[in-house]
DNA sequence: ACGCCTACCTGCTTGC
DNA sequence: TGCAAGCAGGTAGGCG
C-alpha cells in the first residue's frame, strides 16, 4: 500500500517531469473517484486549462499545486499510481481519471481498485470548501516532529500503539506496512497503551517511526507489490522488511519466530521476545 | 476518546 | 486444472 515513502518518491519523480504542463483536458472513467468538487464534469471543466507549478505530497497524498494558487490531490490509497504516458501510449483498463497535457503526454491516474481519490481545492485564504488535509496530524519526516512533540501527543492517548500509528489524525503518512516496521525497531509491543511509555520508550518510537520511513524512501518507496513509479516500473521487492508478512520466519535480531495477530481489523507482525507483551489483562501471548 | 463494524473494490492466493 | 472463497487494507462513517 503506498505509505509515506512511496507517495512522496512518485511526487518526487513528478516533479521532475510535470512542471510547466498545462493540463488541456481531463476525462473522468470512475465517477466516484473524484472527491470534489462535484459532480466530475465539474472537475474536468474547472481543472481544464490548469498550470502544473510543482509537484509534493502531504500525508499520504500526491499534491499537485497550480499555478493559480488551487491544489490537485491524488489519494493513492491501495492500489492508485499516477503514470505519464507519452503520445500514443496504449490505454489503460485501469485507468480511471486520464489529464491530457497540452504537449501531447498524459497524466493518469489508475487503480484497479477504485479506493482512490482525486479533487480539486481552492487554494489557501479565500472560500469555505473544506480544507483536504484539516484534521490529518504532522509529518513524521518534518524537523518540528521532535521527540518531545510525538511526546505531548502520547499522553494524551490511551489507544493501543497500533491503532495509533494508523491513525492519520495522529502522524500522518504511516501505514499497516511502516507501523509494523516501526514498533520491531522500537522494540515495543503493538497492543502497548500510548499513555504507558517511558521517555526512553518514546524516545525509541520516534526515532524508529523516522528510520522505518527514511530507509523506505532510501529504497525508493519498494515497500508494496502494487507499486508503479510515474514510468509504469515496479519498484524493488519488499526483501528489506523486518517484520511485515514474515509471519514464522526469524525475527532479525533475536531469531525468534515472528507472529501474526490482527489489531483493528489489520494484520499485524511482531517479534514476541523483542516486542514484549504489555503487562496489562487480555495481554497473553 | 476509543473500539468495533461495515462499506467501498478487485486481484491475487489459497484450498479443495 | 478449475473455480470459489477469502484475504489484502486506507479511510469514512455509524454505533455503543
Amino acid at each position: 500500500m503506498p505509505e509515506l515513502p512511496e507517495v512522496e518518491t512518485v511526487a518526487r519523480r513528478l516533479q521532475e517531469r510535470l512542471p510547466g504542463a498545462r493540463i488541456a483536458g481531463a476525462e473522468v472513467f470512475w465517477a466516484r473517484t473524484i472527491s470534489y468538487p462535484q459532480p466530475p464534469e465539474r472537475f474536468v471543466r474547472e481543472v481544464t486549462g490548469g498550470e502544473v507549478a510543482r509537484v509534493g505530497r502531504r500525508a499520504k497524498s500526491v499534491v499537485v499545486h497550480l499555478a493559480d494558487g488551487r491544489v490537485l490531490t491524488v489519494a493513492l490509497r491501495m492500489t492508485g499510481a499516477l503514470i505519464v504516458a507519452g503520445p500514443g501510449a496504449a490505454a489503460d483498463p485501469h485507468a480511471r481519471v486520464v489529464f491530457s497535457l497540452a504537449d501531447g503526454r498524459e497524466l493518469r491516474f489508475r487503480d484497479p481498485r477504485k479506493f482512490g481519490r482525486v479533487g480539486l481545492y481552492p487554494g489557501r485564504g479565500r472560500r469555505r470548501v473544506a480544507e483536504p488535509f484539516a484534521r490529518h496530524g504532522p509529518e513524521p519526516l518534518a524537523p518540528s516532529f521532535s521527540a518531545a512533540r510525538l511526546a505531548a501527543r502520547l499522553r494524551r492517548r490511551s489507544a493501543r500503539l497500533k491503532t495509533l500509528l494508523l491513525d492519520q489524525s495522529f502522524i500522518a503518512g504511516v501505514g499497516n506496512i511502516y507501523a509494523d516496521e516501526a514498533l520491531w525497531r522500537a522494540r515495543l509491543h503493538p497492543l502497548r497503551r500510548a499513555d504507558t511509555l517511558t521517555e526512553d520508550e518514546i524516545r525509541r518510537l520516534h526515532r524508529a517511526v523516522r528510520a522505518a520511513l527514511r530507509e523506505g524512501l532510501a529504497g525508493g518507496g519498494a515497500s508494496y507489490r502494487d507499486y508503479v513509479d510515474p514510468d509504469g516500473e515496479p519498484g524493488l521487492a519488499a526483501e528489506r522488511m523486518r517484520v511485515y508478512r514474515r509471519t514464522g520466519e526469524p525475527c532479525f535480531r533475536c531469531g525468534r519466530r515472528i507472529e501474526r495477530i490482527v489489531v483493528g481489523a489489520r494484520a499485524t507482525h511482531f517479534c514476541p521476545r523483542c516486542q514484549p507483551a504489555p503487562p496489562e489483562p487480555g495481554a497473553a501471548r
